[in-house]
DNA sequence: CTATCTAAGATACTGGCCGTATCTTACGAA
DNA sequence: TTCGTAAGATACGGCCAGTATCTTAGATAG
């Protein structure tokens, strides 16, 4: 459990062993059961430390986070979109699972409460994905010629980072068949349903078949940002 | 703050207005610093009260969600799957806004922490929903005969769904335009891709276009499931 | 090697809240 | 009117947050 070593620590050598600490306590006692004496004493050190570093509770919990999170680099080159894209969720999903169903989904309920770690944890753990599925992965399939850029709208550009975060907030996972089939049932068919369409009449839905009598989209319900929630932008490419 | 009431109220009358009190207190002071206290002084009654009805915080609240949101009974037929799709979508974003994006996403990380808690919320929240998009919305389509059987995954069934719990869950509300995209530009296009295929020669992804060299699938990545976590399926249909 | 400065580590304290135990008292039922 | 049940008040032990204070290790400069 305490391990006070012999020699004092200091500096990026104590702050490193506290954040080991702190994941080894998540492990243990679990998230909401976490305090900060117990991540002192199992770090051989003591509460003012860990405070002269962070504020807080959550700050503590979400650098240690960070400091696990491996990072994603790059996408490498696979030849086609399908296999770039199958890369990038597979990324996705070993990044998050590097910590763990429970940390992600504790500490995006966590996040959503402060505003400012909100903002510093979508910039350390989304953009560069986003970047990469935008500059990257979509850019080299329009640089073969497998896509047109008409074919993209934002939504379908998300698209595969949403299916996949989705699949890991609710079942803690994601199988290399889910990838496959947010691919190739989800994301590959949407791209191609707008294949040839002429600039910008794509909006309307097909229809999927003989529709008898389609009178769209009658009711509209409440208009559902529950008020003063304006950073929802900010939110949108979560993990 | 505090009104305790001439009579001393009792049963149903003052649950409800404790589950009341809890939810101004959810309000006034936010989700992670709500307290027994606060809750049993601003209902005008006392922690024991509490505590006979509900284990703990978590309980309390979870109680106080369920008992806000709106159940969904039925899905009207408004005779395209179309209208079905955006209908049903539109009745899930009211019952989520009801309660409120920081509750939503607190609760389902608290709940992620308990197994028992999970299925609990799970069947009161989601089952009727995915129920209502196989049984009502999918069915009736299908005797329309705007899509047949064969075109349905499993992964389609439950996509809008999917993306609109996203969508929530990250960005805190979903727009009417959301709801369409999720519809027109994703929903619609991919079941279309499916519309005429052979029974099941339906699984490989098409080619968006003259695919250069593609060898698909090569690297794989860690198996994702983070070991020990097989109630995935429970949780599969969260919100 | 010594002086000095910085930060680690120990300890203690206030305050808040949890969860429970105990007692009194209002209300409903019979 | 009586009696049983549950509400409401109070108090308490315990844990933990967060801070203040003091001592001491060790890095650095001269």
């Amino acid at each position: 459990m305490s391990r006070t070593p012999a020699v004092r620590r200091r500096g990026e050598v104590l702050e490193q062993a506290i954040l080991d600490a702190t994941w080894e306590e998540i492990q243990a006692v679990g998230f909401t059961k976490l305090t900060m004496e117990g991540v002192a004493k199992r770090a051989g050190t003591s509460k003012p430390v860990l405070y002269r570093r962070w504020a807080d509770r959550t700050e503590l919990i979400m650098a240690c986070a960070v400091s696990r999170m491996p990072t994603v680099e790059s996408v490498p080159d696979t030849g086609s979109l399908r296999g770039d894209a199958v890369e990038l969720l597979t990324q996705l999903r070993d990044r998050m699972s590097a910590v763990g169903p429970i940390v992600i989904v504790t500490l995006v309920g966590e996040v959503t409460h402060y505003p400012t770690f909100r903002r510093e944890f979508l910039h350390k753990f989304i953009d560069r994905l986003v970047e990469l599925m935008n500059e990257t992965v979509l850019d080299r399939a329009v640089a073969r010629g497998e896509i047109t850029e008409s074919q993209l709208t934002d939504r379908l550009r998300r698209l595969p980072i949403d299916l996949a975060r989705n699949e890991f907030l609710i079942t803690g996972a994601i199988a290399d068949e889910a990838i496959e089939e947010i691919i190739d049932q989800v994301f590959l068919p949407a791209l191609h349903y707008r294949r040839n369409l002429p600039a910008e009449a794509a909006e309307p839905a097909p229809e999927p078949s003989p529709a008898p009598g389609d009178r769209r989209s009658e009711r509209r319900g409440v208009t559902g940002a529950t008020a003063g929630d304006r950073e929802a932008d900010a939110g949108r490419d979560l993990v």
